[in-house]
DNA sequence: TGTCGACCTGCCATA
DNA sequence: CTGTACAGGTCGACC
């Protein structure tokens, strides 16, 4: 594959500020891929990427050319991590055992329709298996990128682009019962039925979340995960499996039998917020992580020390 | 409000 | 190698 080598540009952001490879394999986005020379390739929206991570910062290339807005806006780099490690550690002083884990992971920032789509084929599902569907939806349904270094790069796709493709055929590709899901979403998209996904980043959080959470496929988990990934709002707590296990065992062991319901839910996120603050979505990362790598919840337990 | 089962499929750990 | 439990949930029907 051609390497843009003459195109590429310099960020000085280190590694202990951005871990590349961390952040785009940390079940955010799912159809980022690493070249055998260690770039890595993939969409934001409609524009190509190429990154290359080295230590003291990172080389880069878009397509169109020196889109460094993209790249900055997608790696959330207006935010400094280092300070949220700071007040972090004073929330909760067992975070600087996930803080030297994964240091360098940050929420990326994608285009909320395509988000969307891949958080409603996460549901009940794990990262492989979501990374294949969202890789085959993308080829379904996607535009084609005219990016010379790539071989194929689609665009992320949004909800208009889902009526390209029949319920059927998203069956047929192994989307089980998501199939549903898109295939309605796209009709509705295509019949003017759905909301302005992107209008409703201005909007009042509970007030978005609720037309999300209207759309078919969305619910709490799966629209708070637009708020977060795509809106930036970075107090928004997705509670998954991982994050509840993590919350549980570590504050809540009250609701250790109570079932998932929305005011669990709720009571979940709010506790993480008022511990973390208002980085708690950020936070929360890195309790999935934790969770979700077997770090030993276990040792997480009893106080907040 | 809370509980339950259905919805699809494949990864992963253990028998 | 065949069998389970489970995986970044959501929805509708009943308490």
């Amino acid at each position: 594959m051609p390497e843009p080598s003459h195109r590429l540009r310099w960020a000085p952001i280190p590694a202990t500020s951005l871990n590349i490879e961390l952040s785009l394999t940390s079940g955010q986005v799912f159809r980022w891929t690493r070249n055998a020379g260690g770039a890595w390739l993939g969409a934001v929206g409609d524009i190509g990427a190429y990154i290359v991570p080295a230590e003291r910062g990172f080389w880069w290339a878009t397509y169109p050319p020196d889109r460094w807005n993209v790249v900055e806006a997608f790696f959330s780099l207006q935010v400094d991590v280092e300070s949220l490690y700071r007040e972090w550690v004073r929330s909760d002083r067992r975070f600087a055992e996930l803080i030297d884990l994964f240091r360098g992971l940050r929420i990326l920032r994608q285009p909320p329709e395509s988000a969307l789509c891949s958080f409603i084929c996460s549901s009940c599902n794990n990262v492989p298996r979501i990374s294949g569907m969202v890789g085959s939806l993308a080829r379904l349904v996607a535009r084609q990128l005219a990016v010379p270094w790539f071989e194929e790069l689609r665009a992320d796709p949004t909800l208009v682009d889902l009526a390209r493709v029949q319920e059927r055929a998203l069956r047929d590709a192994g989307f089980g019962y998501r199939a549903r899901y898109l295939a309605q979403l796209g009709r509705l998209a295509c019949s003017g039925l759905t909301p302005d996904i992107e209008g409703l980043e201005r909007f009042g959080w509970s007030e978005a979340r609720a037309a999300l959470m209207a759309l078919p496929g969305v619910g709490a988990k799966v629209a708070d995960c637009v708020g977060l990934f795509a809106y930036g709002r970075h107090d928004v707590v997705p509670v998954d499996t991982h994050v509840r296990r993590y919350v549980v065992a570590r504050f809540r062991p009250d609701l250790a039998t109570r079932s998932l319901t929305p005011r669990v839910y709720d009571a979940l996120a709010a506790e993480f917020r008022g511990i973390m603050g208002p980085y708690a979505g950020w936070a929360q990362q890195y309790a999935y992580m934790a969770a979700r790598s077997g770090v030993a919840i276990a040792s997480l337990q009893g106080g907040t020390g």
